[in-house]
DNA sequence: CGCCGGGAAACTAACGGTCGTTCGGACGAT
DNA sequence: ATCGTCCGAACGACCGTTAGTTTCCCGGCG
């Protein structure tokens, strides 16, 4: 099933989905802090290293943002923003049978932490260096995309389809699959979509069980 | 199958395993040191705190430990040991039957993780604050781990217990869904047990498959 | 064409504060 | 008296951020 389309398309050379916006010097740095707080975590690179990386000064940087917060920030945003369309466009392209929508939902997850395995790694371990607002924002559309995954779950045990007692235990058990992809990723060189299909597949028989 | 005995012992009211043998106020400082790093991460927390939430001043650290991040290495060892012992104990308890050792496994290997969240979150996620000769050091006990869960997946493979293609992701899949335990532990209400078995099932169907 | 004003974006310098760590001395128990 | 432990003070380096200035491009006008 590793067809060439069900991903939105071809692995981009960049860092950042095509779905940020900015522009020049403010690209630039977004990029540049990614693979630094990647790398290193936000509090261990400083706003002098991120401008040296991007061919500026320090001081030039806030002429672009506010603060070095908000440049997390814009990561946390765009990645999380990413990562739920990616889903939110799988589900689009399923039909109405829980197993493939459990299949296409997972491909979808496992595809986002293998393309941006960088920005997904400052989404999952930098959110609590962002303040209060800023991480709820970011947390709105989180709890989103599980219950878009959560109600696949629920609904495929009410059908029969699956057969787990503890819908959110599976949910965790599957998400964590995926989102650990980003740890990993680089070091094998798996392809994504022999990646998307085995955990596609574990998925499967996770939700289905042995009958 | 959720019994008394399996797991080492009922959950500890400390934050570190009894292994860590440190006392007094070196003692305080690991834990305090824990805590806060789980929080806040390695970079995000400094000397100053660790010191004031321990009840001595910054200077009197350096009586104790030779550096920061000495304390890092410290709770990344413990860590890493208390895990690959946990590890270790279920495969000698269990049969030759692949079954009942990943099942064992997996239960002891989300144990720990809900067991020790703070300890699991830091050893997973500030390895690489570690200079290189301490990040080998816990890198070497990580891959023991590996290769001990790795050997139950090939083995079972290889007499037809386990029906996966590719061992390795199988391997990463099991692995990631405990050690996102870590992660959300304590925001939910469920039972070490519950979870183990949950998980252990998942693995189980996850490599046997659907026949 | 030469000249000018304006604005974006970069620069240097510096602010107050915090970092990890060291030093020399004081205290209390052995 | 010695040892282990803690302290206050201080070191140089670096932190995020601000202020003021320079550089440079570009459109409009003589």
């Amino acid at each position: 099933m590793a067809n060439l389309e069900a991903a939105p398309a071809a692995p981009p050379p960049s860092l950042l989905p095509p779905r940020a916006t900015a522009d020049g010097t403010h690209r630039r740095l977004l990029e540049e802090a990614l693979a630094l707080f990647g790398q290193w975590g936000f509090n261990g690179v400083s706003v002098r290293e991120i401008a040296k990386a991007s061919g500026i000064r320090a001081s030039s940087v806030y002429g672009h943002l506010e603060s070095k917060e908000q440049l997390l920030f814009q990561l946390a945003i765009v990645g999380h923003e990413e990562h739920h369309d990616a889903l939110r466009h799988a589900l689009l392209e399923a039909g109405a049978e829980p197993v493939d929508q459990i299949t296409r939902l997972v491909r979808a997850h496992v595809w986002f932490h293998a393309t941006y395995p960088l920005l997904a790694r400052v989404c999952n371990r930098e959110l609590n260096a962002l303040g209060p607002e800023s991480q709820e924002r970011v947390m709105a559309v989180r709890h989103q995309s599980e219950q878009l995954i959560l109600d696949v779950i629920e609904r495929g045990i009410r059908l029969g389809a699956f057969d787990v007692p503890q819908p959110w235990l599976a949910y965790a058990a599957i998400g964590s699959m995926g989102i650990r992809v980003a740890e990993w990723w680089g070091q094998l060189d798996f392809s994504v979509d022999a990646v998307a299909d085995a955990y596609a597949d574990y998925a499967v028989r996770l939700l289905v069980g042995n009958r």
